[in-house]
DNA sequence: TTATAAATGTTATATTATTACATAACGTTA
DNA sequence: TAACGTTATGTAATAATATAACATTTATAA
């Protein structure tokens, strides 16, 4: 949270909105929900959300089009994330497995290609939904 | 390529395109390209894609929005996916490292959650770009 | 055959994201 | 402070990606 500080108006309002909701969030529901606070076009959250992915405090979950915060105090840039997300209630949360960012991390193989990020998405059932 | 002859038409087409272009392709790039076979909508893309990707003939790379023939043969069903790709050129290529897939496939935490399915997405820059 | 599922065709619309251009605020240093 | 470059904002229009709804046809198989 060290970083809260610098961060502009529009990004500080968009950054509280996706932490404080708890989970993962599309654009044009943030964009509904800021629009009392004077954000009003798709293209002033985008260019939070942009920033914001930029310097690690959100990161974007590909495959389902939305935002999440950062989870995990060390990841100031998003160039390691791996997420899980549930199929069934679309419960997502980042993981954070030293483990297995370390192994990612220094992956390599002989493509000759040189590896500076990744992004991991696991997807199965949550304990909630395995139960029923 | 064992299961081509069970394709239908479109899903044939498609594919075809896809495979012959030897790299990922988005959906209204494809839509334009099959139109000369009688494919004019939107929906008769999504529709063989979705079934495609079903099947494991095409996977989805999600940080793009594009689809890319399975390059392993052994990916029938895309439950176990990992790319490359170039941020530069946007060259992108799938991963076959079997001790990465058992690593993955086999990780779990403490979450309680069971995983089916992953995929990830490696970037970085090409040993072409690198040299530029 | 008959019924069941899978695929197709078509129109409209929803959702996600960017371009283009103008203005304002901020930080640095001369 | 003044001037400059950088970052952020505002606004309108539009592009790109994806799905809903409904009608019809084709394949599969009991
Ligand atoms: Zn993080
Ligand atoms: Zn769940
Ligand atoms: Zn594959
Ligand atoms: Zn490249």
């Amino acid at each position: 949270m060290q970083k809260e500080q610098n961060l502009s108006k529009n990004q500080k309002i968009i950054f509280d909105l996706i932490d404080k909701s708890g989970g993962p969030m599309k654009a044009y529901s943030i964009l509904f929900n800021v629009q009392k606070k004077g954000i009003k076009a798709p293209l002033q959250v985008y260019r939070a959300l942009d920033k914001l992915v930029e310097i690690g405090k959100i990161h974007k979950i590909e495959s389902r089009n939305a935002f999440i915060a950062c989870q995990n105090s060390s990841c100031q840039v998003s160039k390691a994330t791996a997420f899980s997300i549930c199929e069934s209630c679309e419960n997502v949360s980042e993981i954070s497995n030293l483990k297995l960012s370390k192994y990612l991390s220094n992956f390599s193989d002989n493509s000759g290609m040189k590896y500076n990020k990744y992004n991991l998405e696991f997807f199965g059932l949550c304990k909630k939904c395995k139960s029923k």
